[in-house]
DNA sequence: TCAAATAAAGATAAAAAACTCTTTTATATA
DNA sequence: TATATAAAAGAGTTTTTTATCTTTATTTGA
């Protein structure tokens, strides 16, 4: 298990890649965001309904259609994403899983989780979508395998 | 979805247990255990199992029988229960799922993940089983809910 | 206005994780 | 040595996550 569900990596596997692939105009089609982030293309359909009802990335049906992402999308936080799919649990659960755990009622880890997580979500929030157009383009960086 | 699995959370919570539980002699059984942490009792039976195969915990059977930790476990880092149980991925795998994901071929969010991961690698590394027992006991921290 | 393209939606299936119940084995002690 | 106690082991079940397949709705453009 990784820090994010499986479904919570395809969506930003693939909010990256439609972010790249659109960035001078046009759409890009699920079957292609879907080989070139390595996913079940079905499965990641549904990941993208999901974020285009959010409003995180856009869609159009029909010929020439696909999905891409508006300027303001583009400047939204990689929070996001994660928000739209995993929850906040991750910024803000206990790290051993109590629900009660808090300042007064602290488990043994709670600080020390407490200062990770406020990472994590500090990483998420100042880190916008479209920073990472250029990198994928220059081929720097992968979102398969 | 929290940083690791329900059946980690139980574990590291268990070990907590046993070892504030135990610190001054004797043992202590999987029910009273499962009540003081508030998880499902056989299905902690099972991971405990498991941590005793590990010798992460020790256990004897029959009257007066349960489970202790010994001066050696006490003195184990964290990290060995969360890789028992859930692997060492928390560690090492790539934020965004790639198999592939390394220095010569990182993901976009590579430094930042490995970054993170490593705290809590060095998190878990230096903290020690027995460090806790002392809070727990004072009831500063909490292991239920 | 019809056909083709494409995402959306719905229904189902497979796999993994979480949880439960029953039987067996080891140990203490009466 | 018989009995009671407690963990170990085995064999399920349920729930959640991940993945697939089929049908419907929307859009373009011939």
């Amino acid at each position: 298990m990784g820090i994010f569900s499986k479904t919570c990596e395809y969506a930003i596997r693939a909010v990256f890649f439609i972010a790249h692939r659109t960035s001078s105009g046009g759409r890009v089609g699920i079957k292609e965001i879907a080989v070139g982030i390595d996913s079940p293309e079905h499965f990641l359909a549904k990941i993208l309904q999901d974020l285009s009802r959010r409003g995180i990335v856009q869609s159009v049906k029909g010929p020439n259609g696909g999905f891409y992402i508006d300027e303001d999308s583009l400047k939204r936080p990689l929070a996001a994403i994660v928000e739209a799919v995993d929850g906040n649990g991750i910024f803000t659960g206990c790290g051993l899983g109590l629900k009660q755990c808090s300042e007064i009622n602290p488990c043994p880890l709670h600080n020390e989780f407490k200062n990770i997580r406020n990472q994590i979500h500090h990483l998420l929030e100042k880190t916008s979508i479209g920073e990472f157009k250029g990198d994928i383009n220059l081929g720097i960086t992968s979102l398969k395998r």
